[in-house]
Parts: C-alpha cells; structure tokens; sequence
DNA sequence: TGTACATCAGTGAACGCGCGTTCACTGATGTAC
DNA sequence: TGTACATCAGTGAACGCGCGTTCACTGATGTAC
C-alpha cells in the first residue's frame, strides 16, 4: 500500500527521528527535544523510539557522533580547497565557523558535554578526536614543510582551534552578529577578516623563529 | 525569635534564590534549575519566589545580568596589573578564561541566549556590552599608545574575544582539560600559552604595519 | 508607649501539563520447508 | 507457490513525576496617630 496513509512499518524510523530531533533544536531550541516529542514529530506513538534509542541520552548521544563525522568530513574537504600549509589552516578555520552556522543543532548538541555524554560513549569521543586530528595533521604538515616552529606547533593547533571555536560560539549565540552588525559588516565576513588577520600575524611572524 | 527555627519572613529571599540557583547550576546542571527546585533548596515554598521574580526567565536573566557586571569588574581589576598595552590584552584574555572556570554557571547563563534573554531585557543586553566594552577601551588605548595598527583595530578586539571565548567554552566543555591532559599540562598553564602566543605574534607583527 | 491598620512576604493546596518509560498487544515482514 | 512461524517494529494506554503558576490565606512588620 503505497498510499499516503501511514504504514504501520515506518522503515526507516531512526533516521527520521534524527532528523525531526535536529529540526526540532534549530526551531525551538534543545530543550525542546523530548523523546515523546519527537516521536510525535515524526508521526508515531510515544513508545515508537525505544525501539531504535534505549532513552533520551541515547538518541543525543547518536546525534552528536553524527555531528563529529560531518565536521571532519567537512574540514577535509575545505583543506584541499588551499594550497599552502598556512592557508589551510585558514579555510579550516573557516570551515569550522561555517559548519556551526550551517548546522547550529549539531554543534550545540556536539558541545554540550551533559548531553552529548562523549566521556561515556567512545564512539562519540572517538568521532571528536578525529575531527581535532584532521587540525593537528595540518599543524603538522605546516612544521614539515618548515612554515611553522616546531616547538610551538601543539600549542599552535590549540589556539586555532579555540580562535576558530570562540567564533562560532559568538556567532550562534547572538554576540558575534551584534557585533558585525556595529561594525557594518556580515557575520561571515567579520568571521573572515578575523581569522585572515591571525593567518597573517603566523604567516608573518614564523619564518623569523625557525629555518 | 533568632532561634535555629526559620523565621516567616526570610528577609533576603531573593539573594538566598540568585546563590542557590548559581549553587544548582554548578553542581546539576542548568536543566536542573526550576524555581521550584531552587525555591526547595532555599527551604521555601513553591509559591514564595513569585513575590520576587515573575517568572522563570526573570530570575535567570537577573543572574546573567550579574554575572556581566562580575565579569567587568574581574576584567577591569586584571587590566591594572599590567603595564604596557599589549600586555594589558594578554591579562584580560587569561582574566576571561580565569573567570569562566571561577564562574561555570554564571558563565553558561549568560552565554545562552535562550536563558539569558539579553535582547529583551536591556539592563543584561547594557551588562553585555559594559564588559566588551573593557575589551575595546583596551585595544583603542593600545593604538593611540602607538602599539597597534588603527586599520585593523576592531578586527583585533574581536579576535581577542573569540581567542578567550573559545579558551573558556573549551575548558568548561571538557575539551580543553582533554587536550591538556594529553599534553601533560594543566589547563591553565595550556591556557596561558595560548594566549601568549598570541600576545607575542601581535607585539612582534604590528610594529612593522604602523608608524 | 499603645493601638489600628495597611502592606509585605510568606504558606500550602491545587490546577493542568508534558515528560520518560513500561507493557501487553498486534500488524507486517522474512524465512524454512 | 504456499504455509507456519519467528521476529521485528509498531500501537496506545498507563504509571508516577516534577514542573510553572495561581490563589486564598496568614503571619510579621512598619507607620500614623
């Protein structure tokens, strides 16, 4: 029965219930997010989801493992969109910013220790610290090919990566566009320029510390 | 009657709900923040925290309020135990990152724009731009002093910001602690040298920009 | 110094609500023969 | 190709809970005279 009616079968009732669970926090917020809401949400009774989630935490935890993967999968595709060592970090900052604007409900959720639970899920935790790795590698290569100091190249990797995070905690959080907005410019070009100005000040400043 | 009884009449009910609201926040969570709750933990009944907040929201956007004046002040006081202007920068991004790990549950609320409401309440939206505005005093006392370029002047205020911002939603977020852990430091320490790197990469490109 | 009275700041019961979760059930699907 | 049966993935009613908020009330305090 292909009908509109609703099978009983839904097929594919965990995805769908992610997906309602993401659409639920861009529209209303985490704390909108209650498993009976989004069974409700995705047409099926309340008891539906403990067939595919054992609870609440579950199904946050699912989601934020999903996030990490995007976020790495997008941060390697924007590090092959630049050419030096330097400029890549670049774009991978901006990348960053860019996936917390595209998909707020993801990094929200991903952020969120009490929900997205990482310290007792290796799998979540695992897909953390492959997204990091893909910014640590890049460090690396830039120390490699003689762009950056070794000496500081850990240290360095943390400050982009809390530059690049501080960004985008502003901007979702609503500070960021005041700002751009006093300055007369967009979010992401104000994202842009600020991190552009920190590429600068690594490009300009490294060669004089190491060969 | 000052005996171990309590009185009928608290006489500092309000302060008794902001503290153990802050109180809960830190050792629950914010989830577990209902003014019920909070009015249980400050041996009050349900009905007694309407005489002082209208509602839920209310008293959360009184305690991020607050916590924005803290947070001027912390920076403020930082300010002055440094001399030259770079420095100066340097002390309020470690008096940031030094005030979201002293504060988590003031630091939490206010960043949330969902409890803290800033745009509906102008007292928290002017506590929000006080502080900043420590921040932007700063970096403009720093080019007038000659130590920065003026072209990039705002771009810099902003980049400090997102550079602590993202140091302090790290380390409450728990990537931080992870990150220095793997290092072999503690998060301060990781903190602090974050933080001066950048105060280094900014003292030694800007003189070559400006005058 | 006393008394009457207004006001303030509590009490505690009650309301309706949505939640997480469980459970006995049942319809749909897939597999063995 | 057909049938029996196990398994999967739903239903929907029910539970107990804590919540926000309201309300009639009452004890404590302060003020006018």
């Amino acid at each position: 029965m292909s009908s509109t009616k609703s099978r009983y079968h839904h097929g594919a009732l965990r995805e769908e219930l992610l997906r309602a669970s993401l659409q639920l926090i861009e529209s209303e917020g985490l704390a909108a997010v209650s498993l009976r809401r989004v069974a409700r949400e995705a047409g099926v009774s309340p008891g539906a989801p403990y067939h595919h989630f054992a609870d609440r935490a579950a199904l946050m935890t699912a989601l934020s493992t999903q996030g990490f993967e995007l976020l790495r999968e997008d941060l390697l595709a924007a590090r092959e969109q630049a050419a030096t060592p330097v400029a890549r970090l670049a774009t991978l900052a901006d990348a960053y910013v860019r996936f917390a604007r595209e998909r707020p409900a993801y990094f929200r959720l991903m952020f969120r220790p009490e929900l997205s639970q990482s310290h007792k899920h290796p799998d979540t935790s695992a897909a953390g610290d492959a997204a990091f790795a893909v910014l640590a590698e890049t460090v690396a290569a830039a120390v490699e090919a003689g762009a950056l100091p070794a000496a500081e190249a850990d240290i360095l990797a943390m400050t982009w990566w809390s530059l690049a995070h501080g960004l985008a905690s502003l901007a979702l959080d609503g500070k960021l566009p005041e700002r751009a907005a006093q300055m007369g410019m967009t979010v992401p070009d104000l994202s842009d320029r600020v991190s552009r100005l920190f590429a600068d000040l690594v490009e300009s400043h490294s060669p004089q510390r190491d060969s």
